[in-house]
DNA sequence: AGGAATTTGTGCGTATGTATC
DNA sequence: AGATACATACGCACAAATTCC
């Protein structure tokens, strides 16, 4: 039995996630809203402290409780969080080409198979281009279906392969923009340019991701929010 | 005039900065420690529970808490990961001025007053130069007192103003090293070069800082570790 | 091994302060 | 200025985990 509070807390994400409870939507009062849910208001707040801390609900001192519905989190974002220069954008990515190859000398080594899933996008904020990227997924969890690839990769390989993502590491490099980036990127092939090389692990501990993304410094940045 | 539980907090951070907590150390019983404190179990509670968040104290049901001193987490590297290209390197930092100025034009707005604390920073792995950078403190918490600016800043705000910060954003970027980067730093004044810009919030909720950091990607990488 | 004592975790209620509308 | 709503603070009772005898 999870503490009553928690139980509330996870209730409320339920909500959300559901679309029952609309972003920007306001809360009833605490002390209306404790009743309703038959706690007191110092566990009901105990229970929004969560929210709060996920950033899923945002508290306003005399004016109310709001709902923070942050779609980014459970889509392409996820680990990766890159911004507009205004702080925001609505994420979108085009997949340019999906390959089984082997994997070519010269990439990291990581995973277990001499093949790799190498999947090249084209990243949009607000349907701007701002990134490009190249993604090897080791050969061992399979062959990545290309038709049923969408914007949100890592919820994909949940879906194909039940494999989860579990943390990363990311690193900043410069570089040049690759050869095979569409016309319509803001840079053009062979342009200085900003990276993130990416590593990924999944949950049973294996490291199964290698990733580059280029992006148009004019037209966003990478983040690393903290805490 | 802070709630009581920061100030609580704060205290206790600034007990184990100064070594009068030690790490492991099992703290006075909640109910001993609050009346000691002066106040209710419930308020030493909040406070303790900003120190568990931030990872420096452990407290374990039915046995007791526990000092939980992280001396990464103070030195150079809390809140921003540097590391050689081969994931090692014993950081430190070199400061070359600190001075109080007025914040020039084209300094983001950040912070509540119109003077700034600039403290130029060349820091290095294993005695090697990597980065240098330029830290703007808001000159509202007070003036950096240069002589007791060690390796560790965040925890030095944390002694001279109890000044705590609690998250920070940074963005990558390109740029160009600044005409002041010492001599043997590797990269010559006016090169590109990456750099990561960085805002930071104290605990009450204020942006106070503002940086950048130009780095040497030759020698070192910034990383980002997510989970 | 087991039970009592200790210590933190959860939940509730209330009073007062402060920001917003 | 008044009403509303969240923020802080205090205190108590009981549950759950650990420690000690």
């Amino acid at each position: 039995m999870q503490p009553k509070y928690l139980q509330i807390a996870q209730q409320l994400v339920r909500d959300i996630a559901a679309g029952y409870l609309m972003d920007g939507q306001k809360l009833p009062p605490e002390r209306e809203m404790a009743a309703s849910l038959q706690t007191s208001v110092g566990t009901l707040r105990k229970a929004l402290d969560q929210l709060v801390s996920q950033g899923r609900v945002e508290r306003i001192q005399g004016s109310g409780n709001y709902i923070r519905a942050d779609l980014e989190r459970d889509s392409v974002y996820s680990l990766f969080r890159i911004e507009r220069r205004n702080g925001r954008g609505k994420p979108s990515a085009e997949v340019l080409s999906v390959d089984y190859l082997d994997k070519p000398t010269g990439l990291p080594t990581f995973g277990s198979s001499a093949m790799g899933n190498r999947v090249r996008r084209l990243r949009r904020l607000d349907d701007v281009a701002v990134a490009v990227e190249e993604i090897w997924l080791d050969g061992n969890v399979g062959k990545l279906d290309a038709n049923t690839l969408g914007n949100a990769l890592y919820a994909d390989y949940a879906q194909q392969f039940s494999l989860m993502i579990s943390h990363a590491v990311d690193a900043v490099a410069i570089g040049h923009v690759p050869s095979w980036a569409p016309e319509n990127f803001g840079l053009l092939s062979g342009d200085a340019c900003g990276y993130i090389e990416r590593f990924a692990w999944s949950e049973a501990g294996e490291c199964v991701e290698f990733s580059k993304t280029w992006f148009d410094q004019n037209q966003a940045i990478y983040v690393q929010r903290l805490r």
